[in-house]
Parts: structure tokens; sequence; C-alpha cells
DNA sequence: AGTCGCTCCTGCGTGC
DNA sequence: TGCACGCAGGAGCGAC
């Protein structure tokens, strides 16, 4: 399942591909799919836009789009002229099981396939999604992102930024009675971290998932930030986890080499102790936790 | 305002 | 063999 290490896989992935192509046009096969604008308009909206840059944000990828050089075209000149910088934003969330392929237009059609744009030389991006949680948005230029996508405004800050500090996450969790686990899920406290980050990160820091926010020490915060950047850096670095069927745009299975350290465990031992590792429901989703290790 | 449970959806594994 | 069921989980939403 995508979390922040899979989204950012993507990311890079999709930079090496698809910079200064221009999107030539597209099929919309689930209007589900399209939360703004419009399913109807949304295909129109981005052809002849090139493709800048993707960024990330969390767990949202963001394609810079830009319109065409007002050279390049006789229509609409005097408006384009006086027009600022026209780049909209074509926004992606691949939810939990979305996924951008980079492929030859002539590639088989998977089941599930709900967006495509058409690109030169036959090239296509293809969106893959099985259970059409995946969403995507596109913010015209005279738009804010976060008007179009309140969640996307309301996003804590990136685990690897200086706004992701000891004294900003102690804030936070001293004035919260929450489990602790249910807390790492919570976006707008901490963008990127989802169910299985959560659960090895809070193994790693040897705390308990149920523990409240406010009782946490403050060595238990400091340890439990830095695993959060830990795991998170180490996710990446292998390209996403194998722990899901994640696939980068080529296809590809990532390739971390290790496993978890609790997470789908349930019942086998814990690494470090040997204890049996043990599984409850919190916040509606599995936890994985060792009741040894962790207090 | 903080917190929680429900819901969206499809595929897969399990048990009868 | 077939079927029902639980589970996977990101995040919007309504309820308390």
């Amino acid at each position: 399942m995508p979390e922040l290490p899979e989204v950012e896989t993507v990311r890079r992935g999709l930079n090496r591909v698809t910079p200064g192509a221009k999107i030539l046009g597209g099929d919309l096969l689930l209007d589900r799919t399209i939360a703004h604008p419009a399913p109807g308009e949304f295909i129109a909206a981005l052809t002849g836009l090139t493709l800048v840059t993707w960024q990330r944000r969390g767990k949202y990828l963001l394609a810079e789009l830009q319109s065409p050089a007002t050279a390049a075209s006789g229509l609409g000149k005097a408006q384009l002229t006086q027009a600022p910088p026209s780049t909209s934003y074509w926004v992606v969330h691949l939810r939990m099981t979305g996924q951008l392929l980079w492929v030859d237009q002539a590639e088989p059609l998977a089941k599930h396939t709900r967006v495509r744009l058409f690109f030169p030389e036959n090239r296509e991006l293809r969106f893959v999604d099985t259970r059409t949680f995946g969403q995507m948005w596109w913010v015209p230029p005279d738009r804010n992102l976060a008007d179009i996508i309140p969640t996307l405004g309301k996003l804590g800050p990136e685990p690897f930024s200086e706004a992701f500090s000891e004294d900003y996450l102690a804030d936070r969790l001293q004035a919260s009675r929450r489990p602790i686990k249910t807390a790492l899920l919570d976006q707008t406290l901490v963008a990127g971290v989802g169910n299985i980050y959560a659960d090895e990160a809070l193994f790693l820091s040897r705390i308990r998932p149920t523990t409240r926010c406010d009782r946490l020490s403050l060595p238990q915060i400091t340890a439990l930030r830095q695993a959060v950047i830990d795991v998170l850096e180490k996710s990446i670095g292998v390209g996403g986890t194998t722990f899901s069927d994640f696939r980068d745009v080529q296809g590809l299975n990532g390739n971390y080499g290790g496993q978890a350290w609790v997470y789908g465990r349930e019942g086998e031992p814990c690494l470090v102790c040997g204890t049996a590792l043990d599984r409850m429901r919190l916040a509606g989703r599995s936890s994985h936790f060792c009741p040894t290790c962790q207090t």
C-alpha cells in the first residue's frame, strides 16, 4: 500500500521519464476517479499541457503543468500575453491500490485501468487502481491547491523537514489523549505515514501502539521521531517495500531486502526477543507489536 | 474541537 | 466445489 516511501519512489520514476512530455489526449474509464473538475472536463483540461516536474507532498503526487508558449499559438494571443505564467497542477492520490505506469500504448489494458493519458511516440501514463479509492484533481492556474484539495492544505509537516521537530511533535502529542498509533495515522500531525510504517516506527522506538500521546516521555518522543524518519528513509532508499504489491512506474516491484519487524507478523517470533508478536485493532486498523519490547 | 466509527471498493484467503 | 465472510487500509464524513 503506497505510503510516503512508495509515493516518493513513484515520483522519482516519473521524473525520469515524463518531464517535457506533452499531453496529447486521454481516456477516462472511471468517472469516480476524477475529484475535480467535473469528470467530463478533465481530459480536455489536461490536453495540450506539458509535464514539467513531479513533486510530492505527504502521499500526494503533484505534476506541474505548463501551457504552450504564447508564441506557439496564434489563438487568443492577446489574452495569453497578458496572463501570468500559467502553471497548473495535476494532483494524484494513489490511496490503497493506485498505480501510475509509464507504458507503450500497445500494452494490453489491465482490468482495472481507470485513466489513460497519451504522449508522443506512443507513450502513455496509465492509472490502474483495483479498488477505485484513488483520486485525481486538476487545479487551474488561477486557483489555490488548498482550495481545490482541502486535505492537502491541512497536511502536517514532511517527516524530513525541520518543521517536524522534537518541539513540534512534543507540543502536538502533549495536547492529545489519543493512542499514539492513531495519531501517527493522522496526516495533519505528520504527512506520509501509513499503517505499515506506523507499526514499524513504534516497534523501533519501543512504544506500545495504545500508549496515550500525552503520556509519552520526552525521550520516547525523541526516539519515535527518529524512528519515523529512519524507517521512511530506509524504505525510500530501496525503492519502496515489498510488504505489499506496490509497483513502480515501470511496473517493477520494490526490492526491499529485509523484512518488517512487526507488520503482518502476528504470532511470529519478535526478531529482537523471540516473543510471539501480537495484533490488535486500533482506530479500525490492525496494529502489530511485540508485547515484550514495546511498553 | 477532539475523537471515533462507518463507509467507499475489489480481491484474496479461510472455513464450513 | 461453492459460498459467506473477514480482512486489507487512506481518508472523508457524520456523530457524539
